[in-house]
DNA sequence: ACACAAGTTTAGCATTGGCTACAATTTCAT
DNA sequence: ATGAAATTGTAGCCAATGCTAAACTTGTGT
């Protein structure tokens, strides 16, 4: 038999940590493509008034974005992605809005159901996110 | 008017973060009260299994737990709840029974519905556990 | 042209939460 | 009663993610 070729026999534990691990990576090219898209390109500024820290916090997080491939930067500059952060950025940003949609499918309020979403987003499987797929379909 | 008697004008992502910040506590008070109610008492080495981290980690974030009220130790005895320790261990697994019952009852197996709640509970608000739960009367 | 404002980077600090290696204590078996 | 095993604690390491203060670069307005 082989020796799990996924990772699925982590404790549920272990997965949430993971999930912590990606949660800023996965926000930071969600906001820098919404933000390249409303604005034309995205400054360290914009990003720090968008997640509410110092720029001195969004440069360094974008410093390891950097290192881990999903974004590009020169010195003094607007931040960009690259093709594997707009990746990432598209299956997020759809993640997201199924479960922002489905929260408020489910009769919660935007409100409540954009900042809850927030949060959730980063913890829901495949099998979850299809799950609150099929219940919208049904409830029309 | 007031300002600002509570701290929903927060945005998403500050709370996001505030919900990660309590994470462990939860996490670890709802343990220590289930390890008690199965084991008659709860040990640093049974947490370290628990949650599959090493005893040491376990042992400073029971540190921090003292430190912040929620559990009493001596050395080299069980982990015991303080009655705060209780009261946030029984909110926490009701709100985590909740979100679990929810996915299942959403079309979720079991086996990923244990593991997604893990992460979900912590973003849960009250309105949206009140909205599963209205859900799962509805659907008998 | 050049001063000032806006934006960015660097330096340096703290806390959290992970780890290994080793020391100390308690518990258990003989 | 005593030595080994299990458990707990300490020392010291690391990365991530938050901060302020200060230096540096860029771009604007006169
Ligand atoms: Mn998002
Ligand atoms: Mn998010
Ligand atoms: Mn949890
Ligand atoms: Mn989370």
């Amino acid at each position: 038999m082989p020796k799990s070729q996924n990772r699925s026999n982590q404790g549920s534990h272990s997965r949430t940590r993971s999930d912590h691990a990606t949660e800023l990576a996965e926000d930071y090219v969600e906001a820098i493509a919404e933000l390249c898209e409303s604005l034309g390109s995205c400054r360290v500024v914009d990003l720090a008034r968008h997640f509410e820290v110092s720029h001195v916090t969004v440069n360094r997080t974008v410093g390891r974005l950097v290192r881990d491939g999903y974004v590009k930067t020169e010195p003094y500059r607007p931040v960009e992605l690259t093709a594997k952060g707009k990746r990432l950025a598209q299956m997020s940003s759809q993640r997201h809005a199924v479960v922002l949609k489905f929260l408020i499918a489910l009769g919660v309020s935007q409100s409540v159901a954009e900042i809850d979403s927030e949060g959730i987003e980063h913890h829901v499987s495949k099998e979850t996110l299809e799950a609150m797929q099929k219940f919208m379909d049904k409830n029309i």
